[in-house]
DNA sequence: GTATTATGTTAAAAGTTTTAACAAATAACC
DNA sequence: GGTTATTTGTTAAAACTTTTAACATAATAC
């Protein structure tokens, strides 16, 4: 139940209806596809002559096409199957990380259409920028280049203001304030450019995934756990976006407020008990010291070699691994008993280690929380394979042409 | 943004557009009355003639009244001025507290038209609603004895299924499972009944206020304090409720893992720190006893003696409150950091010495949070005179009148 | 070949918002 | 005091929806 607005609403015009209904249609071909006229006509409980009229603007439109008839052995005139027109535009999509950037580029419905390529992430902005444009330029297909590119999606691991396109903070690369839709619209004039936080897209990404059509998941988290920890969370089906588009930091959550110092200045926050960093440190038996975050990162121990060793019977590593997972459980449990989500989903070089660490997660997880449904909470690793931060990129650009209209 | 959900949608029909409008006319005139349809074709950036026709439709359904002419000293024919008819019904809102039950009833815009009346609350559930029934009949002033009531509204300080209006468990009561709806239905068949966590009440009595009509609040937090902690969410100006309706359990956040034993069970939650009792207990150097929560409760010093105290040069009690300070403040900033809201509302007895404890909470709020802006979200006191718990009961009946229509 | 059945289109009906014209009412002006 | 200007509210027609009903199309079943 929503309030309306009473200095910021949205009147329904003579349109109103038309509009509603093609954006079901859409979305109902996406999730649906390949479907006919008289399929779409049950899937919304109308008639067949609503849908004729909406496909026809969406076909002279061009964002629908039809397809081959089916054939089923059944009596009756043959379907003929829409699609949504996937060529009519592409989609970039960047993904900014400390170490490394990655970018692939997709269909206008999010289908990746080139390889994954990634490069250096250089720290000076401007630099970054120009390698950024010529591996966009590189990786986009010659067969496509003709047409249209619908926009370029931007994840960063830090705070970002979506309305100017500014990086606030990034201290894993140590951007603060750092404009980088400016730069890049130098490169690319005309191109819309959306810049979002890896969490928050990570969230989007597990919202708009075809995939997640089965369940109705109206409440989710995604954790991403790497250098930082970093949390995307949809509340009602719509990303929590906060005043400044900084909410869902829940890595500076307290697990005890005079524990460990963390890198934000603070102490005892959980993204200083369950980083990559944190654990290899306490493998090492090292604290983590505040104001040198690559000292260690930059040897070449990672967190795949902990768990490595973990794996061929080094005690320590698995010790190091298991406190981490507690640590870890102790967190989620706060984020559930604060948001009670459907689901979590995790992700992260760690999840590689779920296996050995689960127990422990869960065990952390029911110890505190509030009760026992919200102790089961189902959570789904989310494989570093399936890319969720470049999802999350693709999903900047491609979903506001399925969105829901504003309205009331 | 948001998706629409392939699977649970809302096409829009012929009347769509109306019913949109509609809401939107109805929310007008409860904001902005007394309001002519001139007013209303200029609020909503429409012409005079589309106002007229859905006015007639709330007219004849009685839903709107029109009231006096308007006679400023202007040019030009004289407006009728438009109200929202309150008269047609009534509601009755219900605070069940540890110690006593307060209620009250409103006209169908939430206006008091009654005393506010309490009565000792009953542990029996059974016991309660006999009193509380007889309480309620009592109440509604015999002027209004044949108009029709909306519903009554019941706000109680633990979790609840809104959709079969059980409380699950209320610790402060005791409650366990307890199906209130059933019980209450008995004595008023065919009135809607609407059962809530108070915390979550709160939030939406901040919502529904006409006069948080000033500012577009999309996002904000409701804390308030007393025997537990309670906290209700608003994100993108919907409640959030998450999937058990348990969403905004921040009281028992931890603020160290291996801190006090809280009621809970686990150790170092947020509201062991905050809670009247933890105050009072601290101002006694006594440790809070996990099992036995009445025992200081029952005794006759309340939070208001020790704040007493306090003002009148007691420095332990001063110390009492400081340290109740801090704590509040650095688990706001947790909250601050995960939900980012634009306002936040603080609500409990122990408000009343804001005066006293601001400072320590800010600085404790600035302590903790990531950036400057975080660090200053506005902190509204909500007096105890205000009834929140009460406004948010009312807002339970009132409000799904004028709520936005589900849409796509 | 004919009947049956499902798909997709078309024309008309019913319900919206929007436009334009008009009636009603009142202050300002000469 | 009468006329003009201006604002409010209504009404009729236009434009754009969804909905209903009828129909053409195309395939299988018998």
């Amino acid at each position: 139940m929503r309030r309306i607005n009473p200095q910021n609403f949205t009147l329904a015009k003579r349109g109103t209806s038309r509009e509603i209904n093609r954006q079901i249609v859409l979305t109902l071909i996406r999730t649906h596809q390949p479907v006919s006229r008289a399929d779409l006509a049950r899937l919304m409980d109308t008639n067949r002559a609503n849908v004729t009229f909406i496909i026809n603007e969406l076909l002279e439109e061009k964002l629908v096409r039809e397809g081959a008839q089916g054939n089923e052995k059944v009596r009756g005139r043959k379907p003929t199957f829409l699609y949504v027109n996937s060529n009519k535009s592409y989609a970039v999509a960047v993904d900014v990380r400390a170490s490394r950037t990655f970018l692939m580029v997709t269909d206008s419905i999010g289908k990746q259409i080139s390889d994954i390529v990634s490069f250096a992430t250089e720290i000076d902005p401007q630099k970054f920028i120009n390698t950024l444009s010529a591996n966009i330029r590189k990786a986009v297909p010659s067969s496509i280049k003709e047409s249209s590119c619908e926009g370029i999606g931007i994840v960063v691991p830090g705070m970002t203001d979506i309305k100017t396109g500014r990086v606030l903070r990034a201290p894993a690369l140590g951007w603060v304030d750092v404009d980088l839709l400016v730069l890049l619209r130098r490169e690319f004039e005309d191109i819309p450019i959306y810049i979002e936080n890896s969490g928050k897209a990570c969230a989007l990404s597990q919202i708009w995934a075809t995939r997640s059509d089965l369940h109705t998941d109206h409440d989710l988290v995604f954790v991403s756990i790497s250098d930082g920890v970093g949390v995307g969370v949809i509340i009602n089906g719509e990303l929590m976006r906060g005043k400044h588009n900084t909410a869902g930091e829940f890595g500076h959550l307290p697990l005890s407020i005079d524990g460990l110092p963390c890198l934000c200045g603070a102490n005892g926050c959980w993204e200083a008990y369950i980083s990559n960093l944190a654990t290899i440190s306490r493998y090492f038996g090292k604290k983590i010291s505040p104001r040198q975050p690559l000292s260690l990162e930059t040897a070449d121990f990672t967190i795949e070699d902990l768990i490595k060793r973990a794996r061929t019977g080094d005690g320590k590593a698995l010790a190091a691994l298991h406190l981490t997972a507690r640590y870890l459980g102790l967190g989620l449990a706060s984020i559930i008993n604060a948001i009670d989500p459907s689901q979590i989903y995790l992700g992260g070089e760690i999840t590689e280690a779920w296996d050995l660490i689960e127990p422990q997660v869960r065990d952390a997880i029911k110890e505190r929380t509030l009760t026992r449904e919200l102790g089961v909470t189902p959570i789904r690793i989310v494989p570093a394979i399936e890319y969720p931060r470049l999802r999350g990129a693709v999903a900047l650009v491609t979903s506001p042409a399925f969105a829901a209209p504003k309205v009331a």
